[in-house]
RNA sequence: UCCUGGGUAGCUCAGUCGGUAGAGCAGGUGACUGUUAAUCACCCUGUCGGGGGUUCGAAUCCCUCCCCGGGAGCCA
């Protein structure tokens, strides 16, 4: 029993301790009468199921309290928990004592005995937790993050806040919202622009795009790093798998080549589709059954097969020679398409796959640089129905290498300094990726939008609450 | 930002050729019932997204604005 005095309905369910007088408090989902008595269905958040009551029309406000419990009632229901005699559920509790904390008017209360679309849902942030989805979707979004954690412990892998305001541009990542306390209707201006000198942090400060560039210094001392917290692109995108805010996950390893940096992405990706199968077993069911129907065989199928692994120069070659037309021309030096990326994808390999080795033309700068001089590096991860999951590669350890770079792509050297001098003072090969966590809730629960798998989504034009 | 589809009852939607609106669910009342998406009967609910125009007459046609979904780009 948790410490808080009453049994949460996860645990009743479970241990099913019969003919022992429990305490319970909930919301109502609903309410059924019949002849002498009420089957009220009790929801407390720990879990999918509900718990059925019996409550007898001789406990005591039975006409004025009980008859008036409908969706979205919050009580107190105490009694001796007992087998079903009907099918449906195992036990049931006979009620001793129901008290009522709050009301939810039917007339208004907008959750309904029925099923909702997610688009309406969104529209009242604050009640669709309450719901058997989105309740759902909050538990293994908990897991899953818990999971994320227990990975990387076992693996040895330190835990390290980089900032959430930064100075530094992960370059290429996006567009970054910028964190002033200057009086927007009076902005201080020298040579024509916006005087961050005067602004709070004396220069121009903004809310970080990615961790990896500070991720790689506690690397290149603590051997191996990740970090997990939030990540804020300011891009005017509006689709299915994208948010301004949203959190990502990014290991950083000292001593790691690509093909190692490939190896544990994969591992850690089926580490958490197992994890959520053992620990949501009944969410994962729910999201089979009403979500989508293909979830549970292809969660399987990502488990029992290695991923498929194809260098970006391959991929070439293979939407060349296929023979399928696409709205987007295939040449070499340009970026795959989300078309591309989905045939390969969903058509060819029918499971995660690696795409390595990009042109370096298209990628950033602090991506290390192939013997071959064209490509670099690096890795993409694509899932069936999401596309890119994870983007990672080996970054470039070079110091030499590492100048030129930024000289070829226009960057001030001046800004990355200290990024330099990871690679003056024992520097080692090393390599990372980002997973962007809600992609893979998206992934291992079937939701099609990625605004149902964050509790308070932030995307152009709408930040509720 | 571009392409595309929408906005009608609390929710999900239908609405023909332009003639001021309907179903299912939800809600209310009653009946029945160890029920479980309960069932049956009856009842209630509308600024048809906003504004403008055409017309004797607009949910329907035209213009415009707002909002939402899906797709693209950008990426995780």
């Amino acid at each position: 029993m948790p410490m808080n005095q009453h049994f949460r309905i996860a645990q009743l369910l479970k241990t099913q301790p019969l003919s022992q007088t429990v305490e319970i408090r909930g919301w109502v989902r609903t309410r059924r009468d019949s002849k002498g008595f009420s089957f009220l269905e009790v929801n407390d958040g720990s879990c999918v199921a509900n718990l059925q009551v019996i409550a007898e029309e001789s406990l005591p406000h039975y006409e004025e309290e009980i008859l008036r419990l409908t969706t979205g009632c919050s009580v107190r229901i105490s009694g001796g928990l007992a087998a079903s005699p009907a099918k449906g559920q195992a036990v049931e509790l006979k009620a001793a004592e129901v008290e009522v904390y709050g009301w939810a008017d039917p007339e208004t209360y907008p959750l309904q005995k029925k099923r909702h679309s997610f688009e309406f849902l969104r529209e009242i942030t604050h009640l669709r937790p309450r719901t058997n989805s989105l309740g759902a979707v909050a538990r293994l979004r908990s897991a899953l993050s818990f999971g994320v954690h227990r990975f990387f412990q076992e693996q040895g892998f330190q835990y390290i806040h980089t900032p959430i305001i930064t100075t530094s541009d992960c370059e290429g990542a996006g567009e970054m919202f910028t964190v002033t306390t200057l009086d927007l209707n009076n902005i201080p201006r020298k040579d024509d622009r916006p005087d961050f000198g005067k602004d709070f942090f004396g220069r121009q400060a903004s809310l970080t795009v990615s961790g990896q560039l500070e991720a790689e210094i506690y690397c290149l001392a603590l051997g191996s790093v990740y970090t997990f917290g939030p990540t804020f692109r300011a891009e005017n995108s509006h689709t299915s798998r994208h948010l301004a805010e949203f959190w990502m996950i990014e290991p950083e390893m000292a001593f790691c080549d690509l093909a190692e940096d490939m190896r544990m992405a994969e591992a850690f990706i089926k580490y958490l589709v197992q994890y959520a199968l053992d620990h949501c077993p009944e969410e994962i069911e729910l999201f089979g059954n009403f979500v989508d129907k293909g979830l549970k065989a292809r969660l399987a199928a990502v488990l029992a097969q290695d991923f498929a692994r194809i260098t970006y120069s391959e991929a070439i070659d293979r939407l060349k020679s296929c023979g399928k037309a696409f709205a987007f021309p295939v040449a070499w030096g340009t970026d795959l398409q989300s078309e591309h990326e989905r045939y390969l994808c969903e058509e060819v390999f029918k499971r995660p796959l690696i795409v390595s080795d990009y042109p370096k033309s298209i990628k950033p700068f602090y991506m290390r640089v192939n013997d071959d001089n064209a490509t670099v590096a690096a890795m993409d991860i694509l899932v069936p129905g999401i596309g890119e999951i994870i983007g990672g590669s080996q970054r470039e350890e070079r110091c030499d290498r590492l100048i030129s770079r930024l000289a070829e792509l226009g960057l001030n050297q001046k800004d990355y300094e200290w990024y330099l001098d990871l690679r003056r003072y024992g520097t080692v090969p090393h390599a990372g990726f980002g997973l962007g966590f809600e992609r893979l809730i998206q992934f291992v629960s079937g939701m099609a939008n990625i605004r149902e798998v964050i509790p308070f989504p932030r995307t152009p034009g709408s930040a509720a609450l």
